[in-house]
DNA sequence: CTATGCGGGTGAG
DNA sequence: CTCACCCGCATAG
C-alpha cells in the first residue's frame, strides 16, 4: 500500500544519512551485522526512518531512551523491544505564555498517570489540555525498536513524528520537582486540588506558579525553595538532566550563591528581551519546522566530544559558564558516552535535531479525548536555542544555523488538512539557566 | 507515583 | 499472521 511504499522510500533515504553499517539490515532480520566498524552516537530525538547501531556500552541506548514520549508496546517478541510515540500535550486553547511560548507538555508514559494528567487544566490559561497523538507512521504512532545483539544495540525508527517535541524526560522531571517543592501539600489537600481542576472550577496550585516564564518562575520560587534545590532544578532544566543527578554541580560549585544567579537571570532576561525585540514574529509553518529538522539531520550537530570546540564559539549562551565543567557534567551526570577511541570525533557528528521547544513550566494534564490534528502555535526564533543534554556548548552557534537554514521538504511527507503551525518555546530560558552557573 | 518491561489477550485487516 | 492496543503485574527510582 501507500504506507509500504512510503516506508521503502523513506528507509532508503535514511540509508544515506547514516554510517555504513545500517544500510543493509532491518531490526527484524534473523541475523544482524556483526562487522560493525562504527557505532552511532546516541540520538535524543530520532525521527523519520532511521537506523542506528549503538555500542552496548551506551547508557542511553541501554535504557532505550528517547526524548520523545515513547511507551512500551507489546509486540510479543522478547528479543525486540518496541515502543510507540504518545505524541505531545498541548493547550486546546492554543494559549501562549508571557514568553510567547506554547505549552508542549510531555505525555505521561504510564497509562494511569496519563489519565490523571488529562484531568488537569492548562497551567497557563486553565483551559483544557489535549493530547496530540502521534500519527507519523501511516496514521499510527511512530514506533521505535530496540534490539540488543552482542556488543551492539540496534535501533530502528519507523515513521516521522508529525507533532512538536514534548518536554524531555529530564525537563518533565525537573518541572515536577519544582512543582512539588513549590507547592508541597498533603495528599488530602492535593486530592482536593485535583478535584477542583477536575471540575474546572479553578486551576490547581500545583501548576499555577509554573506558567509565566521560567525566569520569573524560578526567581519567585527561590523564595520558597531551598536554594540548592532551585539551582538543582534550574540546572536540570537547563541541561535536560535528571534533577536527581545534578549533585555533581552542587559539589563542584561550592561557592554557589543563589542570589548571584538570580541577579544574573534578571540581567540575562533583560538582555534577551532587548535582543529579541518586542513581539517578534513567531509563527512558522510546520513545514518549516520539518525543514529545520531535516536540516539538522543533514548538517548534524556536534555532541559531547565536540563540546569544547563549539563552546569557544558560543559567547552568548555560555556567558559565565565554563565549558569544561559542562562537558564533564554532561558526561558524568547525563551518562553520555565519550567517543570510543576507535571513533573519529569529527566523524561522529550526530544528526539529532535541536530542541525546538524547551519544556514549559506548567502542570501536566489534559484530557485524552480523541484529538484531531489541529495546530496553531507560534514560533519564536531566538539566538539562543535550547540545548540537549548532550550538547551543552552548542547553543548559540547551532541556533544561529537553525534559523537560517532551510531545506526543501519532501512533499509527500506532510499532509495536513488544517493549518499546522508549531512553536519554538522558551528558547531563552535555558540560557538563563546556564547562567546560573558560577563564573569559575 | 511514575517510568519501564513483560506478556496475556483481543480485534481488525 | 501482523499490528495496534488494553490490562495487569513486577521492578526500580
Amino acid at each position: 500500500m501507500l504506507r509500504a511504499a512510503e516506508d521503502v522510500s523513506m528507509e532508503q533515504e535514511a540509508l544515506g544519512s547514516q554510517s555504513g553499517e545500517m544500510v543493509s539490515w532491518d531490526i527484524n532480520d534473523i541475523k544482524l551485522p556483526k562487522d560493525v566498524k562504527q557505532t552511532d552516537w546516541f540520538q535524543e530525538w530520532p525521527d523519520s526512518y532511521v537506523k542506528c547501531i549503538y555500542s552496548s556500552d551506551d547508557k542511553n541506548a541501554q535504557r532505550h531512551l528517547s526524548s520523545w514520549a515513547m511507551r512500551n508496546t507489546n509486540n510479543h517478541n522478547s528479543r525486540i523491544l518496541k515502543k510507540s510515540c504518545l505524541g505531545v500535550v498541548v493547550c486546546s486553547n492554543d494559549c501562549s505564555t508571557s514568553d510567547g511560548g506554547k505549552m508542549y507538555l510531555r505525555p505521561a508514559i504510564c497509562d494511569k498517570a496519563r489519565q490523571k494528567q488529562q484531568r488537569k487544566s492548562c497551567p497557563n490559561c486553565y483551559g483544557p489540555l489535549k493530547l496530540i497523538p502521534c500519527r507519523g507512521h501511516g496514521g499510527y504512532p511512530v514506533t521505535n525498536f530496540w534490539r540488543h545483539e552482542g556488543p551492539f544495540i540496534f535501533f530502528q525508527s519507523k515513521g516521522a513524528h508529525d507533532h512538536p517535541r514534548p518536554e524531555t524526560k529530564s525537563e518533565a522531571e525537573a518541572r515536577r520537582s519544582i512543582q512539588k517543592a513549590h507547592a508541597p501539600s498533603s495528599p488530602r489537600l492535593k486530592r482536593s486540588r485535583d478535584a477542583e481542576s477536575l471540575t474546572g472550577e479553578k486551576p490547581n496550585q500545583d501548576t499555577l506558579p509554573l506558567i509565566v516564564s521560567k525566569q520569573e518562575d524560578l526567581m519567585s520560587q527561590s523564595t520558597f525553595m531551598g536554594q540548592e534545590q532551585v539551582l538543582n532544578d534550574c540546572l536540570s532544566l537547563a541541561k535536560g538532566y535528571s534533577s536527581r543527578k545534578s549533585s555533581y554541580l552542587i559539589e563542584h560549585t561550592p561557592d554557589v550563591d543563589c542570589s548571584k544567579y538570580l541577579d544574573r537571570c534578571k540581567q540575562i532576561r533583560s538582555r534577551e528581551y532587548s535582543y529579541r525585540g518586542p513581539a517578534e514574529p513567531s509563527v512558522f509553518a510546520y513545514s518549516e519546522y520539518r525543514e529545520q529538522q531535516t536540516w539538522n539531520k543533514t548538517v548534524g550537530l556536534g555532541r559531547n566530544p565536540l563540546a569544547e570546540k563549539y563552546c569557544s564559539g558560543s559567547p552568548t549562551a555560555l556567558a559565565g559558564l565554563h565549558c569544561e565543567t559542562l562537558a564533564s557534567i554532561s558526561a558524568v551526570d547525563a551518562g553520555i558516552q565519550h567517543a570510543p577511541t576507535k571513533w573519529d570525533p569529527m566523524a561522529k557528528v550526530g544528526y539529532q535535531s535541536f530542541r525546538s521547544n524547551v519544556g514549559t513550566f506548567g502542570g501536566e494534564g489534559m484530557y485524552e479525548g480523541k484529538p484531531h490534528l489541529h495546530y496553531n502555535s507560534n514560533h519564536a526564533p531566538s539566538s539562543c536555542c535550547p540545548i540537549s543534554p548532550e550538547e551543552p556548548c552548542l547553543i548559540a552557534d547551532a541556533a544561529h544555523h537553525y534559523y537560517q537554514s532551510s531545506l526543501p521538504l519532501k512533499g509527500n511527507e506532510w499532509h495536513f488538512e488544517e493549518e499546522r503551525k508549531y512553536t519554538n518555546l522558551d528558547h531563552c530560558n535555558n540560557e538563563m539557566f546556564f547562567n546560573f552557573f558560577p563564573l569559575r
